[in-house]
Formats: structure tokens, C-alpha cells, sequence
DNA sequence: CTGTCCTCACTTTTT
DNA sequence: GTGAGGACAG
């Protein structure tokens, strides 16, 4: 039973050992901080103490599926009785058992973000409001940052300090939407991610029984990446520890990369003082990477004002310097990437899935994503839009979702007229106004529209028609299994036929989604024990529980098991791989313009690139391209200041020969803003012609004032250059398309007289 | 009420 | 380059 213990270290040991009263695990990159958790949790089993008894928080769905199976095959089976997932998803089940003290109906709808911004949205075309001013994003982040601080919509209206700082930023009517918009969630039945958190808090505050019955449950509570949680879950936190006072925090200051999603840092840092008597343990001894990786991330984050001290080191060998890689555009940067993984698994017969290519902004896959491709090399996006973002999806899931709540007022809007059955944009209008004029939802109206006036009568069948499907179904959840009803429905609605019909790629791609949700319910149905032949166990409804809290990573298959992986650095965190490419290391892109103004953002956006450098375990490649593509069009950049803060002596620049010979194809795109270049059959080729053309027109002869002709601007006069030798950029006024400015080695300009 | 064309905003990160 | 949403005609 003791056999895991010697597989720790000293304070690993210690972390996992102290398990009563309070404590905070500082953990620094790579020290086996899931290791202390598993273990944790393991020895507190081991002991005696139920798995019915421990709470084990995450943020990412992966994150607990990750711990429960490393428990698993410790304990076995015995383990599955945890209490262990994302905040949001173990209090949206506490929230659904507990559903009457809440006055919500157990199935309530859980909204994504779209489902928010689109309410936000027609709350602010009810209101009459200017669209450009209330943005739903903006509207949204407000009134989610308000709910993270606990902050009612009540409660909001009425703070001056608050009604001030709207008024400073020109939205005056923040608080009635905000209003409207819990309203209206109400009435729909249904919470966004923030309400989980929220309405927990309120459920703990206001129903003391409530409060002590999971006092009592929970005698034991864990928080993996406590650096990441806000004020909500952080009062969440400390009213079910307060009792037994068994909390153990596990995080890294350094690794905070969500404040923008209202993470407060300072959770962390003042845990002593809310828990006095509290352990802490560091974690400082690094498993994962070399010293040159451990000891280059360390400069890093050695610039960060805000931090507390720990000293990561590493036991393992030196290893490799990081490489800095310069290339003359995204493309090129994209084909270095994938040459270079294609020469290092040739070399070592490394594995794809040994490689990992992270990047800041999910905009950036495409060029490597056209590389890898190129190269034959395969590679899955990680985050991106998910399979349950995508339209079909989100429109089958929005027939679910009515069958299960018909008060859903997004999905109702989404569906009603999706396929098309005549019920048009007056129409919904009109059931929107009557909703909001007999203060309920839209689905009352709709089902009995002879009520209310203005509503044709052709137009009242075809109403008819939808509710009646709806309502048929929804009379039947528990009688069938996920997968039949799921089925039916799908047929019913005539979303099958809709995508099936349509024989354009993109049509067959929707259906082929479309199967595979439809499988996605088979596999869930196929569950059903068997022994209890008369009612189905794995019905809609609790298929539907979660799924809105689902995300692509959470049902990786098998098939992709080997493969390069290509994810921005968020959704890298936890991660390591033998060798990792960060790409686009270029100011305005790493760190992100919308950060460099201020001292806190941009200290975030370091702790992001310390993440990066420390997924890393034997090589690391920073390359960052001169001209990127960017909203359409090349702009060009400046390498990031953080390969500046890297010490020379952990480092190696690198402009070698790969890029110089890519350089000439790119250059073919860079200059024409045109389509990328179609893959070329052979590439010396290419590059020949390429230069064999450049040479042709001799840049020397171009100076300020001279009158020149380019290919597709026209005629146009040099105002001035800048840089030297190969950076030689020109600015040219063209006569029909204006001031640009081009680098010179790669522009076609010819001298007219 | 439906379909098509055009404009424009988008690119930070996620439960 | 892309996708969503609005304007407008049929």
C-alpha cells in the first residue's frame, strides 16, 4: 500500500502525505504536480476515507478524465466514486439534483457563449440600442465579469461606482440588459457557464441545509490550477471547505493564463492569509525538461513583477539549445516547421506524436496545417471550432434541446424555421413581442397563438404543426433510449433530409456529422444495462445533461493517437511533448497587441510563453516569420521582445539553409496578396524561376522620387526606403490603389522614365 | 416569405 | 480570406 510513496520525492512526498487541514501545493512546470494529486486522492482512499467523501476540481473536462483513470490504476474501480470534474460540471449536477431550491425546472438548458451573445443581441434590437456600441461580446464579457464577482443584476443596477463606468464607456443601459437578460434566461429555463458558478453560490448561501449536507460530503477537497479560479469559485471553494477544513490547493502562479476570463491571480497568492495554519508545499524539482529548457523558461518569468519566489531546477542533462528560427513569411515558416519534423523523425525515429506546434492565436494553423500537409506528415488541431459548434450540429442539438426544455428560447429560435416550414422573420417577430408583453416565453405563445392577436391563420397551422412535433417527442424522453429518440427526431424534423439532399462537399461533410452525432448516441444508448429490460436507462435527457460542457478533446479516437499536434498555448497547458515549435514569435501576434499597454497584460502574455517553453522535454524551436498573412493581406512584423529576454547562452540563432531556399517560392505570394501558391510539383524548380525573375529587376536602381510600375498596383512613385540590404522596404505611392509599403527583394517593380 | 448579393468585422485565449 | 448578417428584389 505504501509502494507509490517511494516513487515521490521528498516534498512530493510530503505534499501527498499531509492530507489534513489546509494546504497549498506550489507547483512549478513539469514537478509532478498530477502525480501529488493522483497520489493524494489514492492515499486518502487507501486510508479509509469513502471516494464519496472527496471533491477533486478542474478546469478542463480532460483534466479529471486524465486523474480519475491514473486513480483507477492505483485502486481500481472503487476510484469512479469520486466526486471529480470541471467546476462547471460537478455544480450543474448539484445544481440539477438540487433544481427545486433553485426554482428551476432538473433539465435546464445550459447556454454556450452563442446562445448568450445571440440573446444579448436581440435584447439590444428590442431595446432599440445601437448595435455598435452595445456589442454582444462586449455586453457579455460585462455581465460576465459581474456574475464572477457575484455581482446580481439587482445588485448591479444599483451601485453608483458601477452606473458611473458605464456611463464612462458609453453604455448607460448596461444594467437593464443585464436584467433582461437573467430575465430572459429565466424564462427560458436556462443558465450560461457563469450562471453555474453563480447560482451555486446562491444555493450555498441561502439554504443552510443544502450548505451542510455537502459540508458533510465533501470532507476532503482538492482544486487542481488554483491560480486559475475566480472570485465565484473561490467563495464556492472556501463555503464547502469550511468545515472540515480538509483544502488542498494545487497551482502555479507562473502558469496563470486566464485572468482574462476573470482568474484572479491573488487567489492564490493570499491563501495563507484566508487558512493560517495552512501547509505549503513547493514543488520545485522539474522532471520534464532540459537545463537549457528549464533554465531559459526561469529567465523568462524572472521579468515578471507579480510572482512568488520558487526556484524550479532540473536534475537532467544539459540538452539542446533553443533554436530561433527567422523565416521571410508565415508559408516558409510553415515548411521549416514541417521539414524540420520530417529530418528529426528520420534522424531518431521520433514519433509524430512526440511533436507538438503551438501558436498563440488559432488563426495561425492554416499556413503550418498547409505544410504538414504537403510534407505528408499528419497532424490533429486541438480547440478550433468544435464539433458541437458546428451549424448542423448545433442545429440538431438545438431539436434535443427543445424536445427536453421547449422554453429554450435559442434553440427555439434557431429550429423554428430551420428546415424551412413558412415561418418567417414576422412572424417570429410577432411571438417575440407577445413574449415579451405577457412577460413569458416564447414557447407559451406559440403553442396556443389564437390567443394573441396578429397572427394569420395559415401561419397558426404551420405553428401547430412544429409545436405538436415538439410536444410529441417531449412525451416520450424516458420512453425511448438516447438513441432512438434521437433518431426520430432527427428524421422528424427534417434535418436528415436537409443535409442529405444536398450533394455539395460541404453538404456531405454536414451529413456525415450529423451520423456521427447520431453514432455519438448509439454508443451512449448501447450503455443501457440490460438487465432492466422496461424502461431505458440512457435516455435524451441525460445524454443531454452535459453536452453543452463538452468540448472536442474530451473524445479523442484512437486513430488519432499519432499524430503531430497543432493547438494554441491555452489549450497546451498540461501538456508536454519531446519537441515543441512556437510559432509566430513576432510582436503584435506573442505578445498579443490588445496586451502591450499595460504591466498585468503583459506579464500574462509571458507567463503564456513560459507555458509554452515548458511543454517542451528535449528541443524547443522559436520561429517567427517577417510577412504574415494577416485579415487578408501581408503585414510585416518584428520578432517578439521575448526572444530578446532570452539568455544567449541557452539559445543558438538559426537562419539557415531550409528557409533561404523557401524564401524565393514565398515570395511569391507575399508580394501578389494573392492566393496562396497552389503546391508545386517540384520545388528547385520553382525557385529558380523565382529568383531567375527577381534578378531581372534590379533594386538598386530604385530610390526615392523615382516614378515605378508593379504588376498589380500600376504606377506609382517611391517616397522613401528604409532598412538595408535584404529589408530594403519601400514606400510607393501607387496612383489608383495609394501609400503602400514593400520590401524590396520581393517586389516586381520595374524603373519608368 | 425566400433567396441572393453585398458589406463588414474578424483574430486572443475557454468552461 | 471567411463567414455572418443586413438590404433588397421577386
Amino acid at each position: 500500500m505504501q509502494d507509490y510513496i517511494k516513487q515521490l520525492n521528498p516534498s512530493q512526498a510530503e505534499a501527498v502525505l499531509g492530507t489534513e487541514g489546509p494546504s497549498m501545493v506550489l507547483a512549478g512546470a513539469g514537478s509532478g504536480k498530477t502525480r501529488v494529486l493522483t497520489y493524494r486522492i489514492a492515499h486518502l482512499i487507501g486510508n479509509g476515507v469513502s471516494p464519496f467523501n472527496i471533491l477533486a476540481l478542474t478546469f478542463t473536462n480532460k483534466a479529471a478524465k486524465e486523474m480519475r483513470e491514473r486513480i483507477e490504476k492505483i485502486l481500481g474501480p472503487q476510484a469512479r466514486n469520486t466526486w471529480m470534474g470541471t467546476f462547471h460540471s460537478v455544480f450543474a449536477k448539484i445544481l440539477r439534483i438540487e433544481h427545486l431550491k433553485i426554482n428551476f425546472p432538473a433539465d435546464f438548458t445550459i447556454y454556450d457563449t452563442v446562445d448568450s451573445k445571440n440573446l444579448i443581441k436581440a435584447i439590444v434590437k428590442e431595446l432599440a440600442l445601437d448595435d455598435k456600441i452595445y456589442k454582444s461580446g462586449v455586453v457579455l464579457s460585462r455581465i460576465s465579469t459581474a456574475k464572477n464577482n457575484l455581482i446580481s443584476a439587482e445588485k448591479y443596477s444599483n451601485d453608483e461606482h458601477i452606473k458611473q463606468e458605464d456611463k464612462m464607456t458609453a453604455k448607460p443601459r448596461m444594467a437593464e440588459i443585464y436584467t433582461m437578460y437573467q430575465n430572459r434566461m429565466l424564462k427560458s429555463s436556462a443558465m450560461d457557464f457563469d450562471d453555474l458558478l453563480f447560482k451555486t453560490n446562491i444555493l450555498l448561501k441561502d439554504q443552510p441545509d443544502v450548505l451542510l449536507k455537502y459540508q458533510h460530503m465533501f470532507k476532503y477537497i482538492l482544486v487542481d490550477e488554483y491560480q486559475d479560479t475566480n472570485f465565484s469559485q473561490y467563495v464556492i471553494v472556501k463555503r464547502l471547505a469550511a468545515a472540515h477544513r480538509n483544502l488542498c490547493v494545487v497551482g502555479d502562479d507562473a502558469q496563470s493564463i486566464y485572468s482574462f476570463r476573470g482568474a484572479d491571480i491573488g487567489n492564490i497568492l493570499s491563501f495563507q492569509k484566508d487558512y493560517p495554519e495552512a501547509q505549503l508545499y513547493k514543488l520545485e524539482q522539474n522532471y520534464r525538461s532540459s537545463k537549457n529548457i528549464v533554465n531559459a523558461a526561469n529567465a523568462i518569468i524572472a521579468n515578471n513583477k507579480d510572482q512568488i519566489h520558487k526556484t524550479v531546477w532540473t536534475d537532467n542533462g544539459d540538452g539542446e539549445k533553443i533554436k530561433i528560427i527567422k523565416t521571410a513569411t508565415d508559408n516558409e515558416e510553415g515548411s521549416f516547421v514541417a521539414k524540420s519534423i520530417f529530418s528529426e523523425k528520420m534522424n531518431s525515429q521520433a514519433q509524430n506524436l512526440e511533436f507538438a506546434i503551438l501558436y498563440r492565436t488559432n488563426a495561425q494553423s492554416r499556413s503550418i496545417e498547409e505544410a504538414l500537409r504537403k510534407h505528408n506528415i499528419p497532424y490533429k488541431i486541438y480547440g478550433g471550432l468544435s464539433f458541437y459548434q458546428r451549424k448542423e450540429i448545433k442545429e440538431l442539438i438545438a431539436y434535443y434541446r427543445l424536445v427536453l426544455n421547449p422554453h429554450d428560447e435559442e434553440a427555439l429560435k434557431r429550429v423554428i424555421n430551420f428546415p424551412g416550414r413558412g415561418i418567417g422573420k414576422t412572424t417570429i417577430d410577432k411571438v417575440i413581442i407577445a413574449a415579451n408583453n405577457n412577460e413569458t416565453s416564447m414557447w407559451n405563445i406559440i403553442s396556443s397563438p389564437n390567443k394573441y392577436p396578429g397572427i394569420g391563420d395559415s401561419t397558426q397551422s404551420k405553428l401547430a404543426a412544429f409545436v405538436d412535433m415538439i410536444n410529441g417527442f417531449h412525451k416520450v424522453i424516458r420512453k425511448f433510449t438516447a438513441y432512438d429518440l434521437g433518431q426520430q427526431i432527427a428524421s422528424a424534423s427534417g434535418i436528415s433530409k436537409e443535409y442529405f439532399t444536398d450533394k455539395t462537399p460541404e453538404g456531405v461533410s454536414r451529413y456525415e456529422n450529423i451520423q456521427e452525432l447520431l453514432n455519438g448516441l448509439k454508443h451512449f444508448s448501447a450503455l443501457q444495462e440490460d438487465e432492466h429490460f422496461e424502461e431505458p436507462t440512457h435516455t435524451l435527457d441525460k445524454f443531454m445533461s452535459d453536452i453543452a460542457l463538452l468540448t472536442d478533446a474530451d473524445n479523442e479516437k484512437d486513430e488519432d493517437k499519432d499524430k503531430v499536434a497543432l493547438m494554441t498555448i491555452h489549450a497546451a497547458k498540461g501538456l508536454e511533448f519531446n519537441h515543441v515549435f512556437i510559432v509566430g514569435m513576432e510582436e503584435n501576434l506573442f505578445p498579443s497587441q490588445l496586451s502591450v499597454h499595460s504591466r498585468t497584460e503583459l506579464e500574462e502574455e509571458r507567463r503564456l510563453f513560459y507555458v509554452a517553453l515548458t511543454r517542451a522535454k528535449k528541443t524547443v524551436h522559436l520561429t517567427y516569420a517577417q510577412n504574415r498573412f494577416r485579415y487578408g493581406n501581408v503585414v510585416f512584423s518584428e520578432p517578439s521582445r521575448f526572444i530578446a529576454e532570452l539568455n544567449e547562452e541557452y539559445i543558438e540563432k538559426n537562419t539557415n539553409k531550409p528557409v533561404v531556399r523557401v524564401q524565393a517560392s514565398s515570395s511569391h505570394s507575399a508580394e501578389f496578396a494573392a492566393p496562396r501558391p497552389v503546391i508545386k510539383s517540384t520545388f528547385v524548380k520553382l525557385s529558380s524561376v523565382v529568383q531567375a525573375k527577381s534578378s531581372s529587376n534590379n533594386s538598386a536602381d530604385i530610390s526615392e522620387g523615382v516614378d515605378v510600375e508593379h504588376m498589380r498596383f500600376g504606377k506609382g512613385k517611391v517616397i522613401s526606403i528604409e532598412g538595408n540590404d535584404a529589408n530594403r522596404k519601400a514606400t510607393i505611392d501607387f496612383e489608383k490603389h495609394g501609400k503602400k509599403q514593400l520590401l524590396l527583394k520581393f517586389a516586381q517593380l520595374k524603373v519608368i522614365n
